[in-house]
RNA sequence: CGCGGGGUGGAGCAGCCCGGUAGCUCGUCAGGCUCAUAACCUGAAGGUCGCUGGUUCAAAUCCAGCCCCCGCAACCA
């Protein structure tokens, strides 16, 4: 967080991982966009100026190979596939600012740059690198990594790919020569790596010590040229992780972004910390660039527990769930259910389970009886609140700390316990409003009715606001059907400097969160 | 001996660091209410806290050993 002087806004810089557009996005990559896009209302709805990147990572010999077997060039494939994931992005509801590809020119300005600087510094070195390769991995292997079948010939034992012995002459990164400045940043720097798991793994791994790394390929073209040596072009995550840099407009100095670098915060699956955590701070540390704040590893959605394959057949489509339940139960489903950071299961019935139990009964079914209320007796409009009973301050108690509660959550990203925290405001707020039976009240003191309407419409009021990163689209109905004008739904306006007028004329109801009644699941 | 995480009522989790009546959500059962999206509120049933042993007045919690699951090591978000 950055302390501001009045004069400088506070900002957060906050990324995605760029998806790789070889196939058709998939449920995880929309899980990952959704949850930044989460982060990312977050802090503009708690006054931060933000930028929230998301892209394709659209290099590399296995979309150079897709784009063949299509029968068309890898720049014309990526174009399609590309927009694809854009589509998706846009379809879950998710507000970037930026969508980056690395076949742009200006990514291509800003790969060439880090790489000049790392050379400039030293610490990129022509060698002859040899060993066993595998094609279909693009990666080397040690001889102990493979095993030499009946006919003569090799596979890799991790991934069964046919390797051959091969002399490249490549550049080398000198990512040994930074084993001691990655574990001082992790020491001194705990929470550089998320969850805490995940930063065990990675201090582990640069503990047992770095190899120089092979940042230059010769075996195909689709990449970054190296500068100088058009034969060569970058190896697959240098070009990648520069993603960031380029979207704060680095290296134009002149660009407004780059206030944006350093970024807070890099969100990614658990699969890549490794390259987020240890090689990407090492080239940003030999290029003399600051470091991002925070790298998150999320975990996987698994479907009934299983891992999601394409041979299981149980890959789930976002677009086809955005069509069977919804954007905002989407999003409500894989932020609540699942503890971020570590895994969890999607399956019909837990998100049926959520919508239904969450969505449409309490906080949808909320909404509606008090409103219903509202409409027929209280002329439809917000009704006078006269003096509040200790009852009804406690009630706007919880839902005012919501904000604050909310935001010393999020800096432990547990956006899953903030929902858990919402969801007990609205709870409290069914229990107040059974508890008070406005209903009986129509007749017997309607000044005391008015009152217990107007507290729930202030709670509502209150959920509505802290809901929005999680669910944009329902919370602003809600908060229309409260007649919240658009500049009064910032986290500032919650609790007494933004409370409802008495009078203000309300729409009619409808409800915000239907149920979710039909009982089949979505094709796979 | 590679490193790390985990095994708690039917399901999913919290509690474990700082031992002392085992908690939450969903589900199940019963009751209440009737403003509301057959929703909401209240109550109940249901657990030898992976196994074995140790420390202690007392262990889900500390210690030792064992069993099982998962992650990283190996570019699926």
């Amino acid at each position: 967080m950055r302390v501001t002087d009045g004069q400088t806004p506070k900002r957060f810089g906050i990324s995605t991982a760029i998806s790789y557009p070889n196939g058709a996005p998939h449920i995880g990559h929309a899980y990952e966009v959704i949850a930044a896009d989460a982060i990312a209302r977050f802090h503009r709805l708690d006054g931060y100026d933000v930028l929230f990147s998301t892209g394709t990572d659209e290099h590399g010999l296995k979309i150079q190979q897709a784009a063949t077997r299509a029968g068309t060039s890898p720049r014309a494939f990526v174009d399609g596939t590309s927009a694809r994931f854009q589509a998706m992005a846009d379809r879950m509801g998710c507000a970037y600012d930026r969508f980056i590809r690395t076949t742009e020119e200006p990514h291509y300005a800003a790969a060439r740059e880090i790489w000049r600087r790392m050379e400039a510094n030293g610490d990129i070195y022509r060698d002859t690198y040899a060993g066993w390769y595998s094609v279909r991995d693009e990666a080397y292997y040690d001889e102990a990594e493979t095993r030499l079948l009946e006919d003569g010939s090799r596979r890799s034992l991790a991934t069964d790919t046919p390797v051959v012995w091969m002399e490249e002459e490549n550049f080398l990164f000198r990512l040994s020569a930074y084993q001691d400045r990655l574990l001082t940043l992790y020491a001194e720097q705990p929470g550089f790596v998320g969850p805490e798991t995940r930063m065990n793994e990675v201090a582990s791994f640069v503990r047992a010590g770095l190899k120089d790394l092979s940042v230059s390929r010769t075996t195909f073209d689709w990449g970054v040229p190296v500068p100088g040596h058009p034969e060569h072009v970058m190896y697959v995550w240098v070009d990648a992780l520069t993603n960031y840099l380029t979207v704060t407009g680095f290296p134009d100095a002149s660009d407004p972004k780059k206030e944006f670098w350093p970024m807070d915060l890099h969100v990614i699956g658990k699969d890549i910390v490794r390259f987020h955590a240890v090689y990407w701070p090492a080239f940003l540390m030999s290029a003399g660039l600051p470091l991002p704040k925070r790298v998150f590893g999320h975990g996987f959605l698994l479907s009934k527990g299983e891992k999601m394959s394409k041979s299981l057949g149980n890959v789930l489509d976002p677009f086809e769930l955005a069509d069977t339940y919804g954007v905002d139960p989407v999003r409500y489903f894989v932020l609540r259910e699942v503890p971020f950071g570590g895994d969890g299961s999607y399956s019909h019935e837990a998100i049926i389970g959520r919508i239904n139990a969450d969505l449409a009964n309490d906080l949808g079914n909320l909404a509606q009886r008090s409103l219903t209320m509202v409409a027929k007796n209280s002329s439809a409009c917000v009704p006078e609140p006269g003096d509040l009973t200790d009852v009804d301050r406690a009630l706007l108690a919880q839902v005012d700390a919501l904000p604050e509660r909310a935001r010393a959550l999020m800096k432990d990203l547990a956006l899953h316990t903030i929902l858990a925290e919402i969801w007990a405001a609205v709870a409290e707020a069914n229990r107040y409003f059974a508890a008070q039976e406005p209903w009986r009240l129509r007749k017997s003191d309607p000044a005391r009715m008015d009152a217990v309407l107007y507290t729930t419409l202030e709670a509502l009021r209150g959920i509505g606001l802290v809901v929005q990163p999680f669910v944009p689209e329902a919370a602003g109905k809600l908060l229309d059907l409260l007649a919240v004008p658009q500049d009064r739904r910032r986290f500032s306006d919650a609790g007494e400097g933004g409370r409802l007028t008495p009078g203000t004329a309300l729409p009619a109801p409808s409800p915000i969160f239907p149920r979710f009644e039909r009982p089949e699941a979505p094709a796979a």
